[in-house]
DNA sequence: CCTTACCTACCTTCTGGTAGGACGGCAGTC
DNA sequence: GACTGCCGTCCTACCAGAAGGTAGGTAAGG
C-alpha cells in the first residue's frame, strides 16, 4: 500500500494540469507522453483507456477535496473562517497559476459530451461540495454568525456558483486578482460588520 | 444586402449548438456536415478554417449580445428591471434547453488552448458585458435603487460571475431550476425590500 | 518464473484541409 | 433568343497527421 511506481502519479499529475488548461478533449495521450517522457503505449499500461485515466483522476481529485473539507472542519471551527480558508485556497492556486481552475468545474462545462463515467464523478463533486457549504452556512446561521437572505442550501449554491464564476472571470481577464475582487465581498456580505467577532 | 444563402447561417447555428454542448474541441466539421446535410468540404467553402468559423460565430454572438443590451436599455429604464430581464433571458434559455450556456463563458474555460483570434473575441465579450453591468449598477446606485456593498465594477463582476456559475451548476445538476435558485436571491439582495418601488 | 514496466511497431478512425470538377444562374454580346 | 464566360455553391476524391488503442516483445527484479 506504499507508493509503488511514481510514473502513474506523474501521468495523473500531468493529465490534471492538461485538463485544467483545456478540458477533456483538450489533451491527448501523446501530449502526456511528451511531458512525462514515456511512450504513448506505456500510458495504456497504467490506464487502459482515456476514460479510465480521467475517471480515476477525478475520483482522486474528489478524495483530496473531501480530505480538504475534513481538514478545514478539524482545524477551524468558525464557519466564516472556514469559508475564508476555502476561498483563499483557490485564490492562492489561481495567483501562483499552479492549478488555476477546479477540474470538476471545468469538466462540468462540457458535461454533455463527457463519457458517462466521468460525468458521474463530476456531478458527485458538485453534490458533495454543495453539501459541505450548506452545512457550514447552516451552522453559521444557527450560531448567529451569518445573516442569510434565503435558505442555507440556496446560499450554498450561490456561493459555489460565484466561486466558479470568479475562476472563469479570472481566466477570461487573464488577471488572478479578479478572483479576490469577486469572492472578497462575497464573504463580507455573509457576515456583516455588525456580526464580526473582532475582539 | 439581403439574405443570400441560408447555408452559411445553418452552419453557424449548428456550430453554435455544438459548441454550447462541448466547447471548441468538442465538435468537428464532420459533425456539422451530418446535421446540416452537406459535405465536409462544402463547409470549407463558407469558412476556410475552423478558426474562421468559430471567430465569426463568436463575433456574431457578441453583436447579438450587444444588440440585446441596447434593446434592454431602450425598452426598460429601471436598472433593477434591466438586470431582471437579463437574468430571466438566460433562465428561459436554460429552461427550454435552447441554448443552455453562454458560448463565451464556455469558451473562456478553455481559453489556454483556444486559437488566439477566438480568445480575443471571448475576452472582448467579457469586457463589454462587464461594462454594461457596471453602468447599470452605477446608475441604479445613483438613483438609490440599489444598495451596493462595494464598487459598481466589483458588484458587476460578482453579478456576472454568479450568473456564469449558475449556468454551470444548472448543467452539473442537470436541473434548470438551479439557475433561478441562485440568480433570484442575487437580484433581491441588490434591491432590498426597503428600496422596492412597488406602488 | 512470473510479474511489472516499458518499449517498438502497427492499426483504425477521425481530424482539419486541399484539388479539381460538376452544375446552375446570370450577365453580356452578337 | 442563343452563345459564351464567369461566379457561387456544392460535390467526389484525396491527403497528412493526430486520435485512441492493440500486439507482441524485452529487460529488470523479487
Amino acid at each position: 500500500m506504499s507508493n509503488l511506481s511514481t510514473t502513474s502519479d506523474d501521468i495523473l499529475a500531468c493529465a490534471r494540469s492538461l485538463i485544467v488548461a483545456g478540458g477533456y478533449n483538450g489533451f491527448s495521450y501523446a501530449d502526456i507522453a511528451d511531458v512525462v517522457g514515456i511512450r504513448k503505449a506505456s500510458i495504456h499500461h497504467h490506464f487502459p483507456s482515456k476514460v479510465d485515466l480521467v475517471r480515476t483522476l477525478v475520483a482522486r481529485y474528489r478524495e483530496e477535496a473531501e480530505a480538504g473539507m475534513a481538514n478545514v472542519e478539524l482545524h477551524e471551527s468558525d464557519p466564516h473562517e472556514q469559508l475564508r480558508i476555502y476561498a483563499e485556497y483557490w485564490e492562492a492556486c489561481i495567483a501562483d497559476a499552479s492549478a488555476p481552475f477546479c477540474i470538476c468545474a471545468l469538466l462540468a462545462s462540457e458535461l454533455p459530451v463527457l463519457p458517462e463515467e466521468v460525468g458521474l464523478e463530476v456531478r458527485a463533486h458538485f453534490r458533495s461540495l454543495s453539501a459541505w457549504l450548506t452545512s457550514v452556512l447552516e451552522r453559521g446561521a444557527r450560531r448567529g454568525r451569518f445573516q442569510l437572505v434565503s435558505t442555507p442550501r440556496a446560499e450554498a449554491e450561490a456561493f459555489m456558483a460565484t466561486v466558479h464564476g470568479a475562476m472563469l472571470s479570472a481566466r477570461a481577464y487573464g488577471d488572478p486578482k479578479v478572483f479576490g475582487v469577486v469572492t472578497g465581498p462575497l464573504l463580507e456580505r455573509l457576515a456583516p460588520r455588525s456580526l464580526q467577532i473582532r475582539p
